[in-house]
DNA sequence: GGAGTTTGGTGACCAAGTTACCAAAGGTAT
DNA sequence: ATACCTTTGGTAACTTGGTCACCAAACTCC
C-alpha cells in the first residue's frame, strides 16, 4: 500500500528508487475526520501534507472577525502553506480545515529538508506547488477585483455541485467562500431562482438550469 | 565590492564562507534603467534577482486590459516570482517592471539549484522569501475585501510620499495601485483636500496634513 | 410543545465601480 | 505663436455591492 501513493502525485513519478524509499520510510499516512483544524495561526506545523483523499479549505480570518476563503487543496496536491510556516518560521494568518474526512501523507520537517537537498525532482515538486499557489492567489485577486458577484457565484456553484447538481452550503457559507455578505448571496440566488436556474431549500441549492449559469460564466469571464 | 552585497540580505548573513564564495562567483551584478520590464508572461526567467537598489513593481494584467498592483520588491528583498517561473515552468500572468534604476544580483538557475541543494541557510532564505510573498498576498486580499478605499488610499499615499511629503503619481496610476478606477481616486482625493489633508497639482499630491491621513489609517485598520 | 438557534428574506442606506462626457494643462509641429 | 493632439483631472447619473437592522421560518433540543 505504501508503495503506491507516490504515483498519485504527478511531480513525484520521476523520483529515483532510493529517494522513493526514503520518502516512503520517512513519512507517515494519517487520517483526520472532517472539520479538523490542520493548521492555524500560532500553531507550529511540523509536517508537509500531501493530500491523498478529501479536501482541505484554507481561509483567512481578518482582524474584524470576518473570513475569506483563499483556496481549496484537493487530493493529489500538497498543502504547501504548512511548509511556509515550517521553514520560514513566519507568522501567517491563514488557517486550514478539513472539509471532508482526509487521508494524507505527513512528511516531517527533517525528511522534507533532506529530500529537498538530495533530489532535484523533489525540489521541483515543491517549487511547483509554491508557484501554483501563488498564481492561484493572483487569479483570486483578479477575480475579486474585476469580476461581478453573480458571475463568481455562478461559477462557484458549478464547482461545488455534487453529481446530482446539488450544492450543500448555507448562504452564509457561500458568502465566506466569495468574501462577500450573506445578503448579497441571498439576493443573487433569488435572481438566479427567478431566472429558473436554481431552486433553493434550507442549506441546499439545486442547480436545475446549469446551462444558464454556464452561459453567464462563459460570456463574462475572459474576453466577454 | 563583490564581497559586501551578501550582507544586505539578513537571511544570508549566516552563510558559511565556501557557500558565500560560490554564490558570489556564480552570480552577477546587473543594472537596469527605470521602466524596464524584468519579467513578463511568456518570457523565460533564467535568473533569481536579489535587489540591491531601487524598486520593482509587480502587477497583474487582467484579460479585460485592466491592471492591478500586487506588490513592490524593495532593496534587500528577492524577486521570488521569477523563481516560480524558473523552477516550475508555470505560466503566470504577472509582470515585473523596474520603477527606478535598479541594481540587482542575478543568480542563474544552475547556481540557484546548486545552492538550494547544498546549503540549509540558502534554502531557508528562499523559502522565507516565498512565504513572505504568500502572506503579503493574503494581506492584500484581506485589504481589498475588507478595507475601505479611503483608508487604503491614505495608507498608500503615506507610503509613496517622498521626503518632502509629495507623491508623484497621476490619479490613474494610483487607481492601478489600488485596483480601482481613476474616478474613485479623484473623488477620494477631493474629499481629502476638502479636509485639508492634501493639496493637488497635475501629477502630484502634496501631503500637508499627514496627521489626518495617519489617524484615518490607524482608526480603521486592525480593530478600529 | 416551547425555547433557543440557525438560516434565509427584506428594505433602507452607503460605498464603490461604470459610463459618458467635458475641461484644463501640457506637448509638438509648423 | 497657434492649432492640434494627448494626458490628466472633474463631474453627474446610474448600477452594483456591502452594511445595518430587523423579522420570520425552519430546525434542534429538551
Amino acid at each position: 500500500m505504501n508503495e503506491t501513493w507516490i504515483n498519485k502525485f504527478k511531480g513525484l513519478s520521476r523520483l529515483p528508487d532510493e529517494i522513493r524509499t526514503e520518502l516512503e520510510e520517512g513519512s507517515q499516512i494519517v487520517t483526520v475526520p472532517a472539520g479538523t483544524q490542520i493548521f492555524a495561526p500560532g500553531q507550529t506545523a511540523d509536517n508537509l501534507w500531501l493530500l491523498l483523499d478529501g479536501t482541505v479549505k484554507v481561509q483567512q480570518k481578518s482582524e474584524t472577525g470576518r473570513e475569506i476563503f483563499l483556496y481549496r487543496v484537493h487530493a493529489g496536491e500538497s498543502c504547501v502553506l504548512t511548509t511556509a510556516c515550517m521553514l520560514a518560521f513566519e507568522d501567517y494568518s491563514a488557517e486550514g480545515t478539513s472539509e471532508t474526512d482526509v487521508t494524507a501523507v505527513a512528511i516531517p520537517r527533517k525528511t522534507f529538508d533532506d529530500l529537498v537537498a538530495k533530489s532535484p525532482v523533489f525540489r521541483e515538486f515543491v517549487f511547483t506547488a509554491y508557484s501554483r499557489r501563488i498564481t492561484d492567489l493572483f487569479t483570486l485577486i483578479d477575480d475579486i477585483v474585476f469580476q461581478r458577484m453573480d458571475v463568481r457565484l455562478a461559477s462557484r456553484l458549478l464547482e461545488l455541485a455534487d453529481a446530482e447538481g446539488v450544492v450543500h452550503a448555507t448562504h452564509a457559507a457561500l458568502g465566506t467562500e466569495l468574501g462577500t455578505a450573506r445578503e448579497v448571496i441571498s439576493r443573487t440566488l433569488s435572481e438566479f431562482q427567478r431566472r429558473g436556474w436554481v431552486e433553493q431549500s434550507r442549506g441546499e441549492v439545486h442547480l436545475i438550469g446549469k446551462e444558464g449559469l454556464e452561459r453567464l460564466v462563459k460570456t463574462s469571464s475572459g474576453h466577454g
